[in-house]
DNA sequence: CATTGCATGTTCAATTCTGAACAGACGTAA
DNA sequence: TTACGTCTGTTCAGAATTGAACATGCAATG
């Protein structure tokens, strides 16, 4: 990777090289289930995961759901706290027991600025941006079987192991992908029949092995 | 509004205030129907809209679009620029003449720089993502019904003139609200007609005179 | 002021989806 | 190993949605 511009080409720090720096990061660890904060709260914090996974999900008040996305090992969440409220309006979860690094907004940002990183922070706010954009238009463009079967390439590509010619996704029940999906959960396992059936994905107890090729070859139809 | 930290209370300069410092910053003027950057645009600019109004969307393959929002006169736009790639995944289009000022990332960055103001550049793009998260939310959780009448008071707040108990609304097409609400073009124009007879709106010609209040009421109700 | 083009109004058969309900399978903890 | 709780599989009647088609209305243009 090379900068576009034509500076001098001092390498710009990621966001792990910013946690480095913050000499009060804290090491938080959470059981799966539990909340590394939730709506409503006034944590201000950004975090970066060691290990696990962790899901950001908001709730109606009628109880409806709805998933938003999964981070794993690496990746950094809680970047809503720049927009300068310190109240979150989504949750983050984990999904397996998780550790965590946090830093405050506050610190984090006088890294940033230290370290003159404030162009990985906005990229990453860009990604994010743009991962949202994204999910928007394939719920408003795209039939909901065809939206499951890009999740599950999606997740199967980014949170799965390598197992011959599929990938092995864990953890990850119908119910919750209706909740990314937006539909129900009998559809979800309407369709994993199918996507069975067609050869897209085998099943054993609730590990879903993926085949990308099949599911690829699937999204390319029309 | 005051900073919720307790360093010397100097105001962090806005947006448009980066914008006036940018020397080299152009006007741009765009007729109705045309695009400010279109999908696949190496464009990396951001924008300050000084008059008219601008609708960022995304099509498909398939020729389906996908509209996700619209900005008015003193927003600033453009900030997807910011993910480092230079290419544009959606297009930002006139909805009526429309005059912008532009500054290169480059340039709008050293003035961000200069003047301080990165955490309005960080709060602007959080506050974008929650817009997106919002929406994301939405599509998964509310009815089309009701999102509709959430998407017309929300355009009725931001858009509209006032007019009375209404707020009048312009140049808003049912094909443009199906490509929000993520439904088709008969369903909206029937879910504007059961509105019209709950005298949530009234229409004359292309004018959409929304009720607030009798639509808080109507997504207050379960 | 007629024409043209686009937007809205309307219909409908075919399809998809919902939500509730219940059965069976799996995994975990006692 | 059993019991329990959670997840998946399955069904189905009723409701909502699609997509295509055609009619009507409105406004800008020459």
């Amino acid at each position: 990777m090379s900068t576009t511009d034509g500076r001098a080409e001092t390498p710009i720090p990621s966001l792990r090289d910013v946690f480095d720096r913050v000499s009060t990061d804290a090491r938080v660890r959470v059981n799966a289930q539990e909340s590394v904060y939730a709506t409503g709260d006034d944590d201000d914090s950004v975090y970066l995961i060691e290990s696990g996974q962790v899901k950001l999900s908001m709730s109606s008040a009628e109880g409806k759901d709805c998933l938003l996305s999964i981070y794993t090992a690496g990746e950094v969440f809680g970047e809503s706290c720049f927009d300068g409220t310190a109240r979150r309006f989504e949750s983050a979860i984990a999904m397996q027991p998780t550790l965590v690094r946090r830093a405050s907004r506050r610190e984090f940002l006088i890294e940033v600025e230290r370290a003159s990183a404030y162009e990985s922070l906005l990229r990453h706010l860009a990604l994010r941006l743009a991962e949202r954009q994204g999910a928007v238009f394939d719920l408003v463009t795209i039939a909901s079987e065809r939206r499951l079967a890009k999740v599950l390439l999606s997740f199967a590509e980014k949170l799965g192991r390598s197992d011959g010619p599929h990938l092995r996704v864990d953890r990850i029940s119908h119910e919750e992908l209706s909740q990314i999906i937006g539909t129900t959960r009998p559809r979800i396992t309407a369709f994993m029949q199918r996507f069975r059936k067609a050869g897209l994905i085998k099943t054993s107890g609730r590990t879903i092995h993926v085949n990308p090729q099949r599911i690829r070859d699937f999204l390319a139809r029309d």
